[in-house]
DNA sequence: ACGCCATCGATCAATTTCGATCAATAGCGG
DNA sequence: CCGCTATTGATCGAAATTGATCGATGGCGT
């Protein structure tokens, strides 16, 4: 067997699976361990694969900032069920709207297999959830980098936002009342949320129950404004009822609703 | 047998299989390891295998191209020395563009001590890279994500950049002839370049010396336009000498000139 | 926190493969 | 028929790959 045959087969083995061992390809590839892993440090210096004990896994596709992504994790089967929910409103075909939002970064994660789908967004984290998905076409706004969210905010954001038109908008925030709709606290990210919601027929806006009845400084979307809120089942009802009064038409995420989120690395 | 013969079989085999080796092809071609190794450096010379120990694989294994993460490993060294070169041109104060490609990367790793600094960008890369550099205010560009660079392209992405004015340009490609100036294989690449060069002042060009030489597909700088050039000491002289003569200001980056141009970073 | 065990990195030896030089054969033209 | 050249085959030293062993390191269970 030759050397290049076998790196082949094991960046083929990562890549369907994620990881490899050092002992598991060693008996799939009839040779020695010591081989396997010369050839997995060799494949380390090249950046095709991450050293770990025992074997390799996929490189991270970019370092991910850890305060954003612990944020990401805590909540993330709330979040998950969400995204979930709001994956329904989007058919193929369609041009969307996709704000900043650890919210959103998870219904980002779900396009990657609608055919035809465009996504517009000013979150660098969201383009980078898209960046495997080659069936995604992914327009990112121009900006200012606000580091805070990984977002691109600013006149210049805004005004590439106002170039467009899509169907459905789907934005965040840190708050949301009846009275006063969605709201964060600031005002730049307001003033791009805002231009969102003005470019898109449809404003949906995702939150999960801890934003419900909060308000924030700046508001960004009246009530009147919203069309759909997504949230989950731990919103309070009264809440949630008044803002259906409102004309909001309001969709309720169970935690129950798609469990397939078992955690084996509990143990930190 | 004829050689052509014998090299046929050996191009149908590697088609069919991904892989041929030494030993096989004597065997099957009833000829000692010796002429198999004649033609098949003979033919990887003509770019229809690439040679391996032990035999040949295809040159291109489909959907497997250079990956990003790959490139940028690869002439790690060179690339940062043409880096440290090109921070000497940047000063406090200043606005930059910042093109997409592993070499711009590498500087964008040394700017995070420059105070006052505003980098516009239409690479990911590069604004993650100055995500934690919180002293540079960093502004993306808009348009279309383009996977293979990460980097945002297409006619929002010039309209966005024809709206500023930088006092400098750093852009790289993956060639550049002293006729033709810096080329690059893709037309919306190319196009986003030349909105780059006409934003600034000063156009900086870096381009290791694998690109110096090379002719792409589509022009994006024409010599003239090119104030600075600066690449690594593998480069032709010859060449060098020509652009020169073309009135390109060319530094050459040894990999021991990092001592002489090391005046604010020499902590990195 | 401690100790055990798997894993890792480095070095050495054995085998294989590579490249270069030299000899032999076949084809070709004069 | 003779000489020339191109291709093929062979041999040898150099280089690369592979496997094994040993000390060191890090993870994991108790």
């Amino acid at each position: 067997m030759l050397a290049v045959e076998r790196r082949r087969l094991i960046a083929e083995n990562l890549r369907s699976r994620g990881v490899v061992s050092v002992a598991e390809m060693a008996g799939l590839l009839n040779t020695t361990e010591i081989t396997v892993r010369r050839d997995l440090r060799a494949m380390a210096k090249e950046g095709q694969l991450v050293r770990a004990h025992g074997g390799a896994v996929l490189p991270a596709p970019i370092g991910h900032e850890p305060s954003y992504s612990e944020k990401a994790r805590q909540a993330g089967a709330e979040k998950a069920s969400i995204a979930q929910l709001a994956l329904a409103l989007i058919l193929p075909g369609d041009s969307i709207l996709l704000g900043p939002g650890t919210t959103t970064l998870a219904l980002a994660r779900l396009l990657g297999e609608i055919p035809e789908l465009t996504v517009v967004t000013n979150s660098l984290l969201v383009a980078q959830a898209l960046m495997a998905s080659t069936r995604v076409e992914v327009i990112l706004t121009g900006g200012t980098l606000r580091r805070s969210i990984h977002a691109l905010v600013g006149p210049a954001a805004e005004d590439s936002v106002r170039a467009l038109r899509a169907s459905k908008a789907f934005i965040s925030g840190n708050g949301f009342t009846p009275e006063r709709g969605l709201s964060t606290p600031s005002p730049l990210v307001a003033a791009t949320d805002r231009a969102f919601a003005g470019a898109a027929q449809q404003v949906v806006v995702l939150a999960d129950h801890t934003k419900i009845g909060q308000d924030t400084m700046c508001q960004t979307v009246p009530t009147a404004r919203v069309h759909t809120l997504i949230t989950d089942s731990g919103a309070d009802p009264a809440l949630l009822a008044a803002i259906r009064e409102a004309g909001v038409d309001v969709r309720v995420a169970g935690p129950g609703s798609n469990e397939r989120h078992e955690r084996l690395a509990s143990a930190s």
